[in-house]
Parts: C-alpha cells; structure tokens; sequence
DNA sequence: CTGAAAGCGCTTACAG
DNA sequence: CTGAAAGCGCTTACAG
C-alpha cells in the first residue's frame, strides 16, 4: 500500500531491504530466525516487513530452501474420523510457520501416488499420509524423497518413514471381548474390500483372534464390501437375510456401522434388541440418540497431533523411524447393550 | 532413474532441454501446449520428458507464471455436505492440469482471511471459497490478487468476483410451505450465530416470508446456536423444553438436524409424531433409516462444477462477474410426516 | 519455428 | 555481524 507501489502489488525481499537500508540476505535471515544478526538489525527489519505488509512467497523460497507448507493425503473426504485427526494436525502447528493443505487421494482426479507427485511437485516440505493402502516400497519410494508420516498405517519394521497407529488388533479383540460378555456368540464382522489395508488386515486378525480365544472359531465370518453406500447395503442386507444370521456385527468403521443400523431398521429389526452393532473411530455421530452407537476410541486427535510432531522433527533431520501407537478403547453405547442379548 | 542422476534426484527442464538436443525454452512451450513449436519439436521433446520421468516442478512455474493450483477454502470439514461440492470440483478438473488443496478455515490456526493470505503465499492460481462469512469489502480485496469464485455466499451485485448459489431464501419458503401443507402452524427455525452469512440471511428472511404468507406471522420464532455440538444441545433443549414448545423445526443445516433429532429422543419424544424436523442440503446421512430427515436438495455437486467452471473461466481472463443459482427442492421422508400431524 | 538471455523472489555458501 | 553474487527451475519477451 505504501512504498511496494515500485512492482505493483506484492512488497518483495528487495523492497523490505531498502525500505530497511540492510541487504536482502539480512532480511533473508531475520525471515528464517537464523543465527548472526544483531538485535538492532533485526528490529529495523521487521519495522520495514510490517510497513510494507510484507510476506514471504512460499513458492519462492521453496526454490531453495522450504515453502512451509505439508501435505496431507486423505483416502476420503466422508468418513468423519479424518476430522478427527485434522484437529490434532492444527494443534501441533500452532505457533509454527507450517500450514498444512489437504488433498483426497480417493476422488476420481487422483490416486493416491499421483496426489503424492502432485504435492512434491507443488514443494511440500513433508507428507502425512491417511490411511493409506500402499505398499511398503511405494511409502520408501515416497520418503526418499519427502519426509513421510503414515497414519493408520501398520508397518511397525519400516525405516524410512514414521508411522503412527492405535493398537487395531487390540481394539478388535476387546471389541469381541465386549459383545461375548454380553452374551453374544454369532459375530461377524463387515470389512472391506481391500487388499493392502494393513489396518483392516489387523482389525481381521483381532477379530478372529478374539473369536478363536473366545472358543467362537466356528462363527468366525468376515464379509467385505466397496466403500459406496451401495455396496454396503446390498452386503448388509444379505448378512441380515442369511439362513442364519448374525447377532452381533462388528463394522470396521462407524460410518459402515451406522449403514447397517439403518439397513436393520429398514428390515424392521431392532437395535440392539435383534442385532447389536459395533464401529470403529468413535466419531461424532456415535453420540447421537437415534445411532447410540459402540464404538472404538483410537484418539484420532492424539494420532494427528503426534504424526505431525514427528513430520516437523523428520523435516528438521531426524532419520531414525519411529512408530507410535496408542492403546484403544471400547465405548460402550445402546447399540451393543447386553440386557437384550439373546 | 536414468541420466538425471546429474543433479541427484529431479529431472529438471534443463536435462529434458539436452536430452532432446533443444532449447529449455522449447520445452517450455511444449509444456504449455504453447503455440509456435514444430511436430517433430513436439515429438522429440515428449519422448525426453517421458524418459526422464519429468514433471514440472508448480512452484518454478509460479514465479513467473501459473502453478495449476486452485485453493479450496472450507469452513468447515464436519459438515458433510462439503464433501458433494468437491465431488463437483474434481469432475470439473478431470483432464486439466489443475489440481485442487484444500484447507479448513475454522481450525485453530488460520482464519478464513489467513488461509487467503496462506494460500496466496503460496502461488494458487484461483481461489474456491467455500460458505465465506466474509464482508464483500474483504472478498473484493481477495478478487484484486486473485481470481476467486465464491460458493455459498449471496452477492449478486458484485462485479469482482462470481458466486455460485442455491436459491437459499427459496429453498426455506419451500420447507414451511411443505410443513404447513402437512398441518404444521408452530414452526420455529434453528439457524447459526453469524451476524456476516448471507447464506442464513436468506434462509431466515425465506422462512420469515412463509410463514408470513400462510398466516402464521405470529408463530415465527428463530434460534441462534454456535456451531458446536455442545451449544446445539442446549439450544435445541431449550427449544423443546419451552411452555409453548415447537410442533416442527427447520434447521439451517442436516447436521444440526441430526443432532436435534438426537435430543428430542433423548427427551422421550417421537419424531416426527411429538416433533417434525427438516434440514437442508440433502446429504447422505437423511436417508440412514434411524435418521429419515427431510431435507432441501442444493445438487452441492452441481455447484461445485459449476464453480470450478467459472473460476478456470476466471483464470483465463474472464473479468466480467457471473452468478449462478441453481433451484432447491425439498426431499421429503419421514422426519416431516404429515400423517402423524397434531 | 527456434533459442539466448533476463528475470521471478527467495536462500545459500562465501567473503569481508 | 553484514553483504554481494550465484543459483533454484521455470516463463517471457525479444531476436533470429
């Protein structure tokens, strides 16, 4: 508004270092808190920045140094627990410089490696990557190149990349654990169709472990269906109208879960009084009176919250892995209440 | 993987310039799909690119022109009727090179106008903002940096910047209209604290002016709650809980009505036999059978599309503003059942 | 149609 | 502690 009037719009680097009467590498230094400048420097820097409005163009320093900006891939805009995460993101990078921009892997634009490219190509300083379903070798082609955080993401050996992830195959177990104390016996559990989801493939083995432990071996039934609303009805229905149907369905996450209610609902069944129901995530909508779902609590704020410290620390240099999981907890609700087990 | 171990890691336009045996210049043009560049040019440098496995690096591109992002600002990233609107934005960049960031304004860290400046810091070549309660004063100085296309914000005299609506006063005149059909006269409104959306003004003047036209002028009662889930509660509790109680509520946005519809069961009361509710966008959540709400269909993906249109337009060249409104219409299931009317 | 050169706004060694 | 200069990977006039 004042002075940058010289180029038009944008005050530059160039317009605070005369505005300041020092160099642009002076200035350079102050923006970045680097060592070797003089408070009385420092001070008529920062004068000038805020007289010219000044701010830095990311994708300026980007050429050189960082642009301050992380990426974060997320499978599904839908599925309310990401919201979760996301929340514990924004708390870590308060009072930093770092702004985190999102973008959904599983639209029809994007794969999830061709979002990644894209983010490399728009200079992210490092990735956050949500439940994703790569391979290991597509994740250490990823981190070779960025530092890389997985969240709900099982790969606990990996070396080039952190990963951080409640204990699913715990979570499972004690949600088995739950609906047999309540008296029930025919558990199935409704997954889907995926073949490289490390999080599935253990919720899968948790599930039939508790089942196995239990001495339910014999129940042991795990469907799988497409992520659309579509497919998991038409999955619900035919578990509901089998010759012998469940008592209880274990959904990998909420959101499938609050489908099946409603699938049951539409059959003129009663929740939990023919069928009880069990999600994954804890999410809002468990809460409500009309769900009044059984949920898993995995602490999605705490998972965004540590993926992100650890994404800074990463970019900051450190190289040894590091994985972290939290210990999940079953929430008991209605949908799960074992005075109506059978 | 090849010879661009030169520089250790990204091909740049430089190899693809030598490989090719031509200017870096040339490649550039073919990169833009500039014209003036031979076939056989065309061809040469295609094959390099290909070899090299180049990809442009967006933020070079930004210094001195585009980098293929838009920026997508969201409120908001609970409410699932965001998530139809991006379905829009991506089919509208199919087979583009742009490619869409979101981020999420109401998070701790940035307001709406920080996650502008965010984004402007880091080259986005047009601007989606989502539900914006800013001042047209504030979204005109946006339109001065950068081409910007709002959705979900009433403003059809500016010239800066277009809007892409659902005609929302409309869309509210059509939900009293179909409660009072069904035999509703105590109809109350739950909207949002926000003395700046012009998306709820039109709402609340579109119910002001139905009730007014079917005579129920003196039954017109409007509610304010704060976004969260807490304050929801307590408003609706009171609502509902007052001597001369509501026989139906309209609320400003589905997941609000879940969440009323929550608290009336938790009340003991029967929706819709004690208590219709209606929402408003038709999200994915009102056909679940535990929630059957009644609802006004926006096509959120249709206005995605179509702004992602204009703002390419934008991008462009397009100075000329455009406002495009799309017509609602109410869905009407259970939540609002005339037959269990008082 | 093709290319050499300047420049976008920063950061990074390197001198002083 | 401070600054001049080179360079990051592109695009943009401008010559040829």
């Amino acid at each position: 508004m004042t002075e940058k009037t010289k180029s038009g719009s944008r005050a530059t680097i160039k317009h605070v270092a005369e505005d300041a009467g020092v160099s642009v590498a002076a200035v350079s230094k102050v923006l970045r808190d680097a060592y070797g400048v003089s408070e009385s420097l420092r001070g008529k820097v920062r004068a000038s920045m805020e007289k010219l409005g000044y701010r830095p163009l990311a994708a300026a320093r980007g050429m050189r140094g960082q642009t301050y900006t992380i990426g974060i891939v997320l499978p599904d805009i839908r599925n309310p627990f990401f919201a979760d995460i996301l929340t514990g993101v924004n708390t870590a990078l308060e009072r930093t410089q770092y702004r985190p921009l999102i973008g959904i892997s599983h639209s029809s634009v994007e794969t999830e490696m061709a979002m990644v490219e894209s983010m490399i190509d728009r200079q992210m300083d490092g990735l956050l990557m949500i439940g994703s379903t790569e391979t290991r070798g597509n994740l250490e082609l990823v981190a070779g190149r960025k530092p890389l955080v997985a969240v709900g993401h099982h790969d606990p050996e990996a070396t080039q990349f952190d990963t951080v992830n409640n204990h699913d195959q715990l979570g499972a177990m004690l949600v088995v654990k739950h609906l047999t104390a309540g008296g029930y016996k025919k558990i199935s559990m409704l997954s889907l169709i995926s073949g490289t989801s490390t999080i599935l493939a253990q919720r899968e083995l948790g599930y039939r472990r508790g089942m196995m432990e239990a001495g339910l071996g014999k129940n042991i039934k795990i469907l799988h269906s497409a992520q659309t609303l579509r497919e998991v009805k038409i999955t619900a229905n035919k578990m509901l109208s089998s010759p012998t149907p469940p008592e209880a369905i274990f959904c990998w996450t909420d959101l499938i879960a609050l489908e099946v209610i409603s699938v049951a609902k539409e059959m003129g069944m009663q929740v939990p009084g023919d069928l009880a129901v069990v999600g994954y995530d804890n999410t809002m909508f468990c809460d409500f009176a009309q769900n009044n779902l059984t949920s898993v609590d995995q602490s999605g704020e705490q998972l965004g919250l540590q993926a992100t410290r650890l994404l800074i620390e990463r970019i900051k240099g450190r190289n040894a892995a590091e994985h972290f999981v939290v210990t999940p907890r079953v929430v008991v609700r209605q949908s799960s209440d074992p005075r109506n087990s059978p």
